[in-house]
RNA sequence: GCCGAUGUAGCUCAGUUGGCCAGAGCAGCUCACUUGUAAUGAGCAUGUCGGGGGUUCGAAUCCCUCCAUCGGCUCCA
């Protein structure tokens, strides 16, 4: 007999041999069916895999990370035994479950395979599913394992094999398919109800440019048809909210060939939206502490070579720019740091001085890929929010603290809620590849720890995902529509101090040299404004959105009134235009309605002989009338209970 | 950069067995109406059919090439 602990503690004496299925069943026959599979010590196991030892265990169902992917992994390999049955001879590459769905790797070989062939294959892999055939594993020897791929032909799972160890090698059978793997599998196909092929992809064998490509075909499954339903309907929504397709609509920016890839051009409105985003966090920095400085888009060669930034990146830059002086070479600025750490150097400094904070929103640019290019979330000429703090060893952790406030006032203002930190720590052994001291490190990863944790900010920690030059903390942020993106970043910096050389004079009058922190609440404008878009949808908070509201004349009879309160209302800074167009009212509302601008005032004979206008609230209709001070007063009443804090 | 797909008016799209001056809706312009809470009506105009080259009596349509965009891969200081 062995002991079976549940999560909830109880312990249950069950038969050597006894399955996470049993288990289940002895629970209720609802959950047997629902187990996907199941965590064994920690390891996720087949639900049918006899157990052997007394274990933790925790069954898993759909609506565990661990259960979808199982299924979805699964999923793959019902993905693989319907190619093989349409497409005989085609080679497997890897075939793994992911965050939303899964992949299969695929060498069709002469065939060309495209987006039009993904019905039928999504069609053959609901008919498999519906035989419901169970998912076998059978340990097998590397020398079996390596006859039947060498008959099979499959070079890539022969060199799969290659790196595995004799005696932990299984594989795995349904149906007509038998894959290499390691598990764990749902019990039978039958599990899987829905299933949607969604797109297909080249992709290098192993991750590598240097092999050879081949076609992914991407996938996601669902036990029951309504999931997948609402799952596609999310990715209309996304669609929708799409920030290249709202830019173009709202008129934000856009991009001209002429002027060229990946360098967007800001539309008068993006322009006034950016503007307002800048003007906002500059006031907040100014609070905080931080000294705006300026400094130029080029810089002299020398000046990334002594930032290492020209070694690691100067062939895949932007070409030099040379002038008539031979041998003279500038590039356009990659980086604003290289260029505040000049500002640091120009004047002695002093402990007393310390921290000093230095910001800028800096325009740099970068030649990306131009594959990688992507709207305004990848592009090859941006602005950051950069700003860099020189400071003492033991003020990391206080300065460090400051910076999430500062980012956390943003993300408030801006609505956005939903959120995790990220801290990026050193390889927990591998100490060797990490510039600085260790002193300084453990001093620098227990400053971000204690900081967060006294922010009370919800956090992960992530090893080995520093950068070589420091430890930092990332915001991954959550949008409407449950999508992750990772915006502000903190960052530790001991390697530009050391090869620019700074210093500071301390109390015992000796040189020190400070640390720097690289902080950008937003990351970058042109990847922030983009995100926003896609998170609001296009109808910004009241205190960004490039106009507050329209006015609207009920025939042009009105229009001369429209303008001169128009300009009564400019004069409270708030932002709006007359739409003095000859069109009957409704059409003006429609059209202003799908602009997304908040408030529309309607203006006609009943408002002007009271003196008053009639003010709609966008996606509500109708909210009543106000003289121009009220209506003041409700926009300006809205932006502070958003600004406050 | 690589694999695959796409590129027709400002926008969304129709138009391929190669063949009359290349089409529609919206937007735009003109005129009429002077309008009361999500589209008033009539009329007008709109294109190097992504660029270049080729095949052909004839190319938006077929071929080559370049560019851009989209989906991924790789990359992301």
């Amino acid at each position: 007999m062995i002991n079976i602990t549940l999560p909830d503690g109880t312990i249950r004496e069950v038969e050597a041999g006894t399955t996470a299925h049993d288990i289940a069943l002895s629970i209720s026959e609802g959950l047997a069916r629902n187990v996907l599979s199941a965590k064994v010590n920690n390891e996720v196991w087949d639900s049918n895999r006899p157990i052997t030892e007394s274990c933790d265990l925790k069954l898993l169902t759909w609506n565990d990370d661990d259960g979808k992917s199982t299924m979805w992994h699964s999923s793959a390999h019902l993905l693989a035994e319907a190619l093989e049955a349409l497409y005989p001879g085609v080679k497997l590459g890897i075939g793994p479950s992911i965050e939303r769905g899964f992949y299969y790797d695929v060498d069709f070989g002469e065939i060309s395979f495209s987006s039009d062939d993904l019905q039928k294959v999504e069609e053959k892999m609901k008919e498999l599913a519906r035989k419901k055939s169970q998912y076998i594993r059978k340990d097998i020897s590397k020398k079996d394992a390596v006859a039947y791929f060498t008959k099979k032909q499959d070079e890539y799972k022969l060199e799969l094999l290659e790196g595995l160890d004799d005696g932990t090698i299984t594989f795995y059978t349904q149906g007509n398919f038998t894959d290499l793997c390691r598990g764990p599998h749902i019990p039978n196909t039958g599990t899987i109800k829905a299933v949607k092929l969604l797109k297909v992809a080249g992709a290098y064998w192993k991750g590598d440019v240097e092999r050879k490509q081949l076609t992914r075909i991407y996938g996601i499954s669902f036990p029951k048809n309504k999931e997948l339903i609402e799952y596609l309907e999310m990715l209309e929504e996304a669609e929708k909210r799409d920030h290249r397709k709202l830019g173009k609509e709202l008129e934000l920016f856009t991009f001209s060939q002429k002027v060229g890839q990946g360098l967007p051009l800001w539309l008068p409105k993006g322009a006034a939206l950016r503007e307002k985003l800048e003007s906002f966090l500059r006031k907040a920095q100014v609070k905080a502490g931080y000294q705006p400085v300026i400094t130029p888009h080029i810089g002299n060669k020398e000046l990334y070579v002594c930032s290492g930034h020209y070694d690691k990146y100067g062939e895949d830059s932007f070409q030099p720019i040379n002038t008539p002086n031979e041998g003279e070479e500038f590039y356009l600025k990659p980086m604003n740091c290289p260029h505040h750490c000049e500002i640091y150097k120009a004047i002695p400094r002093s402990y007393k001085d310390l921290p000093i904070r230095f910001a800028e929103f800096g325009t740099v640019y970068r030649y990306e890929q131009s594959g990688e290019l992507h709207g305004l979330t990848r592009v090859r000429g941006f602005t950051q929010d950069d700003a860099h703090i020189f400071c003492r060893p033991e003020q990391v952790k206080e300065e460090f603290k400051k910076v999430i406030d500062l980012v956390l006032y943003v993300f408030n203002a801006l609505d956005f809620t939903d959120f995790t930190a990220q801290i990026s720590l050193r390889h927990q052994t591998e100490r060797d590849k990490y510039i600085g001291s260790d002193e300084n490190w453990d001093k620098a990863e227990k400053a971000i720890i204690e900081a967060s944790a006294e922010k009370g900010l919800d956090t992960v920690v992530e090893y080995n995902e520093a950068a070589f030059y420091g430890p930092k903390l990332d915001f991954m942020v959550k949008d409407a529509i449950g999508r992750t993106w990772q915006l502000g970043t903190i960052q530790v910096d001991y390697n530009l101090p050391e090869r620019f050389e700074l210093e500071y004079t301390g109390s015992d009058n000796q040189d020190h040299r400070p640390v720097m922190i690289h902080r950008a609440p937003f990351g970058s404008l042109e990847r922030f404004v983009a995100v926003l878009i896609e998170h609001c949808a296009g109808k910004f908070p009241l205190w960004l959105t490039p106009d507050q509201f329209t006015i609207l004349p009920i025939s042009e009879r009105f229009n001369e009134q429209a303008q001169n309160l128009l300009i009564s209302l400019n004069n409270y800074d708030i932002r709006g235009f007359v739409d003095d167009r000859n069109e009957k009212i409704g059409k003006k509302i429609r059209d202003t309605e799908l602009k997304k601008v908040p408030y529309m005032l309607i203006l006609g004979e009943k408002e002007v002989e009271s003196n008053t206008v009639s003010v709609r609230k966008q996606g509500e209709g109708d909210i009543g009338s106000f003289t121009e001070k009220s209506f003041v007063e409700l926009i300006n009443n809205q932006i502070e209970a958003t600004l406050a804090q």
